[in-house]
DNA sequence: CTGAGTTTGTTGCATTCGCAACAATGCCTC
DNA sequence: GAGGCATTGTTGCGAATGCAACAAACTCAG
């Protein structure tokens, strides 16, 4: 029999407060840069942040992608993803194409719309970026990244958006 | 007539790749952890992050206190807190008391159980706090904390949450 | 006191979301 | 190639959200 095992009745463990601090800071400070870049889209009559990421994925990919392969990388639910791709063959942004090797599924690709749209939200979302971290150079944002990717486990380095 | 005078026909300006980098970072990461952190709840059927923040605010306001006090402080807007409230009145959390003051508001107090509530919340949420953060030691959180709120423009030290 | 303007909080409505159930196809073993 | 399991994507439905309109109470100048 072992003393000092982890047991339920022992008191939970308490984050240390540089812990407690990082925690609150990322939570206030993400939500509050997003909001300032998704109001800056709303002010300029242009759709969310989500169909911009979705749009530049598949201008990245280069070729016809399949949702599953969008799901993963953009951190979202395929259900979500379904329905997002609704509404934006809806707008006339994307398209949904047979998919040759798997009949349950189909490749996305943006339309002609879709590559104007996105460079057209780059140019919102761009400044208003900027805007947003202009409190930090490029210094302290590398070590920002560095830090961040550390605590997400991410090693590799992440590609640049645009 | 100025030069150089910033102007709209001028190509976007592109944030820096440091920026950039920092930006997605800041993105994914935060929404990662806070997803681990809600799923943890999520298990333990408990309820959501934010009720929890509500709690401790009110919990830590240490008087009864009104919607628009919250509101600030929380990063949520008030028709949110509205129906916030309503649902966890409903789940006899909370209670809306009548406000002296000023007959158009109340005052918001914990019953009984909603302290009861937030002391069985914390039980869970602080080793998953803990588990999302593991991969940073004290001094890089704090670290983080510093840039995070730098970003943010909090120049004063946040208070730690329990 | 009166009436204009502000602050505080709620609500109707349309949209969106999360979940669990589902259809359809692919894969793999026997 | 038949049957069982896994993968991929969609959808019905109840709950939640954002927005704009709203009611009620406060403030304050005249």
């Amino acid at each position: 029999m072992r003393m000092q095992q982890t047991q339920l009745k022992e008191p939970a463990r308490i984050p240390s407060d540089p812990i407690q601090r990082a925690w609150i800071a990322l939570g206030r400070v993400s939500q509050a840069i997003r909001e300032d870049v998704a109001l800056a889209l709303k002010n300029a009559r242009l759709p969310d942040i989500t169909w911009y990421t979705v749009l530049w994925e598949l201008e990245r990919a280069a070729k016809p992608t399949r949702p599953k392969d969008l799901a993963i990388p953009l951190f979202i639910m395929p259900y979500q993803l379904s329905r997002l791709v609704d509404r934006m063959e809806e707008e006339g942004l994307v398209q949904r194409i047979a998919c040759p090797e798997d009949k349950r599924g189909h490749l996305l690709e943006p339309t002609p719309e879709g590559y104007e749209m996105r460079k057209r939200m780059w140019t919102v979302y761009a400044p208003a970026m900027e805007e947003a971290m202009k409190r930090i150079g490029d210094a302290e944002a590398l070590q920002l990244a560095q830090l961040l990717n550390r605590l997400g486990g991410i090693d590799y380095p992440v590609p640049p958006k645009a």
